[in-house]
DNA sequence: CCGGATCCGTTTCGATACTG
DNA sequence: CAGTATCGAAACGGATCCGG
């Protein structure tokens, strides 16, 4: 009697999909380092500002790792280290992140960098491009 | 001893700030619900779909009233009923929802209403303006 | 040192039962 | 109908340990 549609439950909307994925406090977080922040191993993840912890950090990674959002590898220039990039999936989150970035700076107004924020808000598709061509750059490391 | 700019920690960028809002599972949903399904009860987001507790959409609710994201007043067709309704501030989410949305439905293909994500897809600024219009001629009520 | 994994006390979440 | 109260489960976060 396996009759129950169980899995699928939560699922009926995209949306619902969206917020499995990283409906969490970290998990945007990590990919706006990856791909505002410039941000690539680890380390650099821990000292991002926010305090992380190590083992919260680790799970994130794993986690946005196993949806294909970020993806690692060795550092060419020194095997001790890892580094972490997005994916294409991942990258395909920049819209989400500037609108949330956008409407943030909008009511809770952070001391945040101006400039930026303007140039995010009145250009949005120029923004992203922009996003869009340093990571595809990037990509052939 | 105050010296601790401690509350500011966390809210150096606005992302953080967003995320603090509704960076959860279930904030969103009832957003969502608000915005695009046209939900109005405590009751009908409760039957919403994805079977949220009713603590924790209690919760969520006051949490959102307390940001300003919605609004509670008594049905004036009958006094017993609380309707709720986004404010302002809640509608601006629409774009955050549309690309969340329009993520999810890209990636994780749920079984989803594809003539609406195809709209919300192709002409964002055109589905946004109809959500704010439905908004404003609900407001009046 | 770097990237984690593990342990553990504390906080938060969430399903169910219950109330005004 | 619109929520509280309760209580077990899960997530968090700090500290510490470990393999490379």
């Amino acid at each position: 009697m396996p009759a129950k549609p169980a899995a699928q439950r939560r699922s009926d909307c995209p949306l619902n999909a969206t917020l499995e994925a990283f409906g969490d406090r970290w998990s945007l977080l990590v990919v706006r380092d990856l791909m505002l922040l410039g941000r690539r191993t680890f380390r650099e993840f821990l000292e991002s500002g926010e305090g992380i912890a190590t083992n919260i950090l680790s799970d994130r990674l794993q986690r946005l790792e196993a949806q294909g959002i970020v993806e690692k590898r060795p550092d060419p220039a020194d095997a001790r280290k890892v580094l972490y990039r997005l994916t294409a999936k991942g990258l395909d989150l920049a819209p989400i992140l500037v609108e949330m970035i956008v409407w943030g700076a909008r009511y809770h107004d952070t001391a945040a960098p101006p400039s930026q924020i303007r140039a995010m808000t009145r250009h949005r598709e120029r923004f992203l491009a922009e996003v869009r061509k340093r990571w595809a750059e990037a990509g052939r490391s």
